[in-house]
DNA sequence: TGCCAGGCCGGGT
DNA sequence: ACCCGGCATGGC
């Protein structure tokens, strides 16, 4: 991997400006969209390579049967694959879903605030043990569940900066996170706007010509 | 209609 | 240390 900078632009300042031109053009995002820390712990799992939409169908079902709850969940395991289904690879979910649970319940007693006590690099190898949580996904639980300070790298940032040649979109995960969170502030709300921002913008449909773009990206910063 | 979406794992080289 | 196939649904 190589992390060759095309652009004389200090990487520092080149996020600041990033940062403030989406905040000024789509305005905070107020992510996750989840309304508790273990609701935000399901999607987190059921997104995995697969488009939000599908995931909150498939959190909504669990809502609807009433077993939006770890334990409720360990408890009725023969209906998980059936609820998560409009996620798509709905019986690999299911069971890393109730990995999760199995985790959760087992090691903090479903219990966030416990789980927060936890010093983050360690907690974070933790949560790399268990079977489907990977990177991103243990990333997105520590930074929006548990508002620890993570930098979330997914395909959307991988493809954005690429393009504006700071590193290359195969870079490894981690060294990619460490160059976003050495080049801004130490702080959780910042990390979690920024990722919830550079994903509206993937998301956005190329306009050409105008600042913010997903495909040409950000042409005129 | 085909392509793709906020990854991850396991086996092979 | 990489590289790759498999996993699956629904929106556009």
């Amino acid at each position: 991997m190589t992390l060759i900078p095309r652009r004389k632009r200090p990487f520092s300042k080149y996020l600041t400006k990033v940062y403030t031109t989406l905040i000024e053009s789509f305005g905070p995002q107020g992510w996750w969209p989840g309304e508790t820390p273990f609701e935000i712990m399901v999607g987190a799992v059921l997104t995995q390579n697969t488009n939000w939409l599908n995931a909150s169908r498939a959190i909504d079902n669990i809502k609807a049967a009433g077993l939006l709850d770890p334990k409720k969940l360990l408890c009725n395991q023969r209906k998980v694959p059936h609820l998560v289904k409009p996620s798509g690879f709905y019986r690999l979910k299911s069971k890393r879903l109730l990995a999760w649970c199995d985790y959760f319940v087992a090691k903090y007693q479903a219990n966030v605030k416990k789980m927060k006590k936890r010093n983050l690099g360690s907690l974070r190898d933790e949560l790399l043990t268990i079977k489907g949580i990977g990177k991103e996904t243990a990333d997105s639980i520590l930074l929006y569940a548990l508002d620890r300070p993570v930098f979330v790298v997914d395909a959307y940032t991988r493809r954005i900066f690429s393009r504006h040649g700071y590193f290359d979109y195969d870079a490894p995960y981690d060294k990619i996170r460490l160059l976003f969170e050495h080049n801004l502030p130490r702080k959780s709300k910042i990390y979690n706007e920024f990722h919830a921002l550079l994903v509206k913008l993937g998301k956005t449909r190329c306009k050409k010509n105008e600042p913010l773009c997903s495909t040409c990206s950000l042409q005129h910063i």
